[in-house]
DNA sequence: GTCTATACAAGGATAGAC
DNA sequence: GTCTATCCTTGTATAGAC
C-alpha cells in the first residue's frame, strides 16, 4: 500500500464519518500519523485530494455503466443498484455534491463532460428498452430520464436526512422501489413481468 | 428597519449568491458597514442566524401549505408553485440542507417536527384528492408522496447543478412539469381534465 | 440596550530545511 | 519524501465604551 493511497483510503472513510468540510487536514494527518505537509506533497490541496476521490467514484460508475445492446429491464435495475452501492461507498461527494461543483475546479471542470455522457446514456437505455418492446412506444422518455438522474443524483441526500435508521440495503431497496414504481405505467406487459421478477428475486 | 432585520436580509441576500458556508461574519459585518461584534450581539453564532432564516422560510411555507377540504389539482399545484418561490427566495437554506440538518442544532432540532408535519400534509392532500375522485382509487399514494417529497426537496438542488442557465420561472415550470407528468397516470378523467387546463392556463 | 476592540483556536496553504 | 515553522482567514468569546 503506498503512501498516497494510504491517504485516499483514510480520507475517503473520515469524508464519509463526518462530511468533507468537517475533517480538517490536521485530523487527517493525525489518523494517519502524519504530518499535514507529508500529505500536501501527494496533494498540494484539499480540493485535489478530494477530486481524485470523485475521479476514483467516476471510474467505478464507468465500469458498471455501459450501454449494452438488447438491455432487459433486469440488466437496467442490476446497473441501478450497483450505481447506488458505489454511491453508498463515496457518500460524502454526494452529499457535498452542489458545493462540490461551484468551488472545486477541478471537479466542476469535469463535471460539464461526465453530465452530458450520463444524460445521454439514461436516454440511450429507455430507447434501447422501448426497442426491446420492454417500454410502451409512447413512453415520455424525457421525463423517466429527468425523474430518474434526480433520484439518482440526491437518493442518498434523502435518505441521508430522512431514513438515516434504516440499513443501507434497506435504503437501496426503498429507492429502487421507487424507480420500479415510476417505470409501472410506463411498461409493457413482458417488461411489467420482468419488473415484476426482479423485484421478487430481491425481495 | 430594524438593525436586527437589516442584518437577516443582507445576510439571506449574500449566502443565495455565495452559498451560507462560503460567506464570512467579517465579509457580512463588511456589507453591512458594521463591525462583527455587532452581529453577534444580535445573532450570538453563524448557526443562530442561519436557524432564523430557516424558520422564516418555515413561516412562509406554513402560512401556502393549508390542508383544505374539497382540495383541486388546481389549488395542489397552485401551492406547489408558491412553495417553489419561497425555495428560491431562501434557496441557500435548501443546497445546505444536508449539512446544516447534521450540523446546526437548532435547525435538525427543529426539523424532526416538521419534517412529519409536512410528509403527513402531503399525504392528507392527496387522500382529499382520491375523494374528490380527481385521483383514481388504486394510486399509489405513499410512492406519489415518496417521490414528490424528494422532488420538493432537492429540485433547486437540481437546478442550480444542470439547469443554472434557465431562468428561475423556467426551472420552476420544469419541475411542475416533471410533477404534472408523475401525476399523469394516476388521475381519473376528470382529473386530467383539470391537470391539462392547468398547464394550459400556465404555459 | 447598542456597539466596538481585541484575543484565541482551528482551518488551509506555503517556503524551505533535512 | 518527510518534516518544521509560519501565514492568513474563519468563527467565536469576552471585556468594556457609550
Amino acid at each position: 500500500m503506498t503512501t498516497k493511497k494510504s491517504i485516499l483510503d483514510k480520507a475517503l472513510e473520515m469524508f464519509n464519518e463526518k462530511g468533507i468540510e468537517y475533517v480538517g487536514m490536521r485530523e487527517l494527518a493525525a489518523s494517519l500519523n502524519m504530518r499535514v505537509s507529508n500529505i500536501t506533497y501527494y496533494f498540494p490541496t484539499k480540493d485535489d485530494l478530494v477530486n481524485q476521490l470523485s475521479i476514483n467514484l467516476s471510474q467505478l460508475n464507468s465500469e458498471i455503466v455501459v450501454v449494452q445492446e438488447e438491455l432487459t429491464i433486469s440488466n437496467f435495475l442490476d446497473m441501478l443498484e450497483k450505481v447506488f452501492r458505489n454511491h453508498i461507498k463515496f457518500r460524502c461527494l454526494l452529499l457535498s455534491f452542489v458545493h462540490l461543483l461551484q468551488r472545486n475546479h477541478f471537479i466542476s471542470l469535469r463535471y460539464k463532460n461526465t453530465e452530458k455522457d450520463r444524460s445521454t446514456a439514461i436516454l440511450r437505455m429507455l430507447q434501447s428498452l422501448m426497442e426491446s418492446t420492454l417500454l410502451k412506444t409512447d413512453a415520455d422518455l424525457d421525463f423517466l430520464a429527468s425523474t430518474l438522474a434526480l433520484i439518482i443524483r440526491f437518493w442518498i441526500s434523502e435518505a441521508s436526512v430522512s431514513h438515516s435508521k434504516l440499513s443501507e440495503q434497506e435504503q437501496i431497496k426503498h429507492y429502487l422501489n421507487i424507480v420500479i414504481k415510476l417505470f409501472l405505467p410506463y411498461v409493457t406487459a413482458k417488461g411489467k413481468r420482468e419488473l415484476v421478477a426482479y423485484y421478487k428475486s430481491r425481495y
